[in-house]
DNA sequence: CTGAAAGCGCTAACAC
DNA sequence: GTGTTAGCGCTTTCAG
């Protein structure tokens, strides 16, 4: 293995230049750069990290801990952290909890104390403050997608609004009788996501003077599945069937459609679906949806990060920032039936 | 930030007997590894994976490079690796390189050479020569997934075989007009999938003593949008209607039964359709198809890793690991119409 | 079975 | 602008 001081002994300087040099920190005439540029590339020299980062206390990588990864939006949002992350130069170390307990207390008492990480990204999950306590000690940045969490910087979408604005359009529509498919309790578990969307759904209808009917609440899991069975029991239904329905994610929407063609029922024709995420799948199937951009996401999170890691970096002022939200309107939504 | 030193004053042993104790290197007393134990668990001490890389020359973190995250079979080998390593101890530093050729050389030539993981798994990456120079240099222990790859071990799964063996299952139900929907030539790059698949497609029909008719062949991109077009034009056709399709992947699947719904057809009725991956949504689906077990493909590879970096290992014997993969039949074929 | 001490390969003061 | 030098926090011979 090529080591620093070889590169310092073919270009005539010290190893003190050759770190300054290559690593931008300090100053080094132009042409010495260049000379150690040269030697270190013909050398095929690459600093090793363990080396520089324990003697600089940097360590050019960040952990994301995320829930899953095998769901679209999780796997959107670790893609765009990657993408932002190796541009800076940067390591995405990645911890997948599976849903599984114990993985979980691992990672968190272990595997993020061992100094590998400079700051680490927390995808959905409602961190208990003794998980926020140990990164705190720390003391390596943490930023949460999904929050609020108590004490840490996030990136929150307004769900309330999010499902408003999706209610609103079926409203402006014409629809008065619109179902919504939310999640069901155990989901509600991290930052209350189904309770917000269908409290959002609840404002639209009272704000145009329609009291939400319980009938036409179900909830899902999140799931094609999921929203197929719940939009069948809503569409089944001979005496309320709604003439619209919004699904708080666009897998459950796309079941919805499904739900409806089974039943011989036209979208939008017979049954406008809206959704939310924007999932790949949605623009195949026509899906009205909001959009939620999980990549733009992941990048803002790790953006926020390394500005921190900025040398002389003054405490953040914003505490949390908000996530944008588009309403994309495709075929799967139209004026109801009668006009 | 509790030290080494902090736990051996505490303990009152030296640091090296606390290194020995909690690594488990070298023999240290029953008693005395309990008490330094004891004490680093009240201290909140974890060993500074900086300090001990560069001391050890073990980084207990490995790379795992995937060309796409936001897929269905990536995400989950990512995700069976990610399982086995935090069993081992083990971080796993990701690369998605989201089909960026820039990010590709960079990953190559600057990430992984900086001596931050002691092993590489590289998933469905046909890598090229000067790639694996670069990696056999580092004397790190590389596996490929997808193989094979020159001079480097693979697991790979026989595409022939799963193909034959999706075609035999609809020559058995009494098919003989069976159309295959598989890659087009760019998907072509890495290791030549579709052409394997569509070989052994071909090898069925043959072996069944029928040509296959090369209208009865369609290149898509394994997306369900991709599927859906295809199996349009293959249904569509006046002349020779295929009784069953075979999709080299479960999306294109789907989309083929999506397509023949919108033709009025019925699955399995009128035309049988089965997959290959045993995509998440396969069930809801009802489709038959080729489970090849992603998550399990990302545990082995691990395993294969983590067996190797034992000291005092010699050269593994098999170069070549074969991936299992099983016909899994649900509701989407059936014998074709006239029996 | 345990301790002393020499590094692992690099960075960051501090001089010049 | 550049060299000298003292560590960064651990692991690992080598003694005992």
């Amino acid at each position: 293995m090529v080591g620093i001081d070889d590169v310092a002994r073919q270009a005539g300087v010290s190893t003190a230049t050759v770190s300054r040099a290559l690593s931008g920190n300090g100053h080094v005439s132009p042409a010495t750069r260049l000379r150690v540029e040269t030697v270190a590339g013909e050398l095929g020299y690459v600093v090793s990290s363990n080396a520089s980062s324990l003697a600089s206390g940097r360590m050019k990588n960040i952990g994301v801990v995320v829930p899953f990864l095998d769901r679209w939006f999780f796997s959107n949002v670790v893609e765009g952290a990657q993408k932002a992350l190796l541009r800076g130069g940067f390591d995405l170390t990645l911890y997948s909890l599976a849903g599984d307990y114990d993985e979980r207390r691992s990672v968190f008492e272990h595997f993020l104390l061992r100094q590998r990480v400079d700051a680490v990204i927390a995808v959905s999950l409602e961190l208990n403050p003794d998980e926020v306590a140990r990164l705190h000690a720390l003391e390596k940045p943490l930023v949460g997608i999904g929050g609020p969490i108590a004490g840490v910087r996030t990136l929150t979408i307004d769900d309330v609004a999010v499902a408003r604005l999706a209610t609103e359009h079926l409203l402006a529509l014409g629809h008065t009788r619109i179902a919504h498919i939310g999640g069901n309790l155990e989901l509600d578990l991290d930052f209350h996501l189904p309770t917000n969307r269908r409290l959002g759904y609840e404002l639209a209808l009272t704000g145009a003077g329609i009291t939400p009917p319980p009938a036409l609440f179900q909830a899902a899991d999140f799931t094609v599945r999921g929203g197929y069975q719940a939009a069948k029991q809503l569409l089944g239904n001979p005496h309320e069937r709604p003439s619209a329905i919004f699904a708080a994610s666009d897998e459950m929407a796309i079941g919805s459609i499904l739900a409806a063609r089974d039943l011989g029922l036209v979208v939008p024709r017979d049954v406008s679906v809206v959704g939310t995420d924007d999932h790949e799948l949605a623009d195949f199937f026509g899906l009205t949806t909001i959009a939620q951009f999980p990549q733009w996401q992941g990048e803002k999170a790790v953006e926020i990060l390394l500005d921190e890691l900025q040398p002389g970096k003054h405490d953040p002022v914003e505490l949390d920032t908000a996530i944008p939200f588009d309403l994309i309107v495709r075929s799967s939504t139209a004026r109801p039936p009668q006009g």
